[in-house]
DNA sequence: ATGCCTCAGCTCCTGAGA
């Protein structure tokens, strides 16, 4: 069984290039973020003919999440309960009995600034709910554009990236918090290359001079983690005409 | 350079992303 996450950055520009990464990389799960779509737009028909049940919450210009499964989805829940917010951030469902939660954490723009605070008050309920949904769910994972770096590893510059947004030590708390819920970070289970990223600048060439960073991320439950057989970062839609500035994180389990 | 790309939209500039 095979899980994945995108941020594809406007579902309406990057349906193509869903639905070809789906043909060759028929995952049994995609979590999607940044379909910058409203719920009545969203292109449930054509991922019907490729094969994939939709789940889906979005909302207009900004944010948006989807799940797309080749099983059937239950238990659907859209952003945390109990944390009152505008933003379409969260998907969760029960597929094939593992819980899965899709996710799109808040950016967070700079320390200091309003976003960066309800950054870590969205840090902060999610770690709850992720914990009652633990316990009620051995089978979970947690997938998708974390916009937080956990270590240097992450970083193509960490001297010039050093306390910048995605890598302070306050988000890489809260992201070690959510580890330590009995989480495990799938990329680092296996060998990965050198300077393994998910996301790359538009500018300067980032992609082909590999100036990125991880934030895209899967972790997994002690349980799944026993099942997992790879993790690792497909790159090539970065390398599409008209790119998502992220690319897919993959995740086998047995 | 509070910029560099890219996307959405009360669209020919601005806000936001990361």
């Amino acid at each position: 069984m095979q899980f994945a996450t995108w941020n594809v950055n406007s579902l309406a520009v990057r349906l193509p290039q869903v639905l070809d990464w789906l043909a060759t990389n028929p995952v049994d799960v995609l979590a999607l973020q940044e379909t910058k779509l409203t719920d009545d737009k969203f292109p449930h028909d054509a991922f019907t003919q490729a094969g994939y049940q939709a789940q889906w919450f979005g909302q207009k210009t900004y944010n948006g999440v989807a799940l797309l499964t080749k099983a059937p989805a239950t238990e659907v829940v859209k952003n945390i309960p109990g944390f009152d917010d505008e933003l379409a951030r969260v998907i969760t469902a029960t597929v094939q009995g593992v819980r899965v939660i899709g996710a799109y954490f808040p950016n967070g723009q700079a320390p200091g600034t309003d976003k960066f605070e309800y950054k870590m008050e969205w840090l902060k309920s999610l770690r709850a709910w992720v914990k009652e949904e633990m316990a009620a769910h051995p089978q979970l994972l947690l997938m998708g554009d974390y916009n937080i770096t956990f270590d240097d590893d992450d970083v193509w510059d960490p001297q010039g990236m050093q306390d910048q947004i995605h890598c302070t030590e306050e988000e890489r708390y809260h992201l070690r918090a959510l580890v330590a819920l009995g989480l495990h970070d799938s990329l680092r289970l296996f060998p990965q290359p050198p300077k393994s990223y998910s996301w790359w600048d538009y500018r300067d060439m980032a992609f082909r001079r590999n100036r990125g960073l991880r934030i895209d991320h899967i972790l997994v439950s002690e349980a799944l983690r026993a099942r997992a057989t790879a993790c690792t970062i497909d790159k090539a839609p970065r390398k599409n005409e008209r790119p998502s500035d992220h690319t897919p994180v993959v995740l086998t389990v047995a």
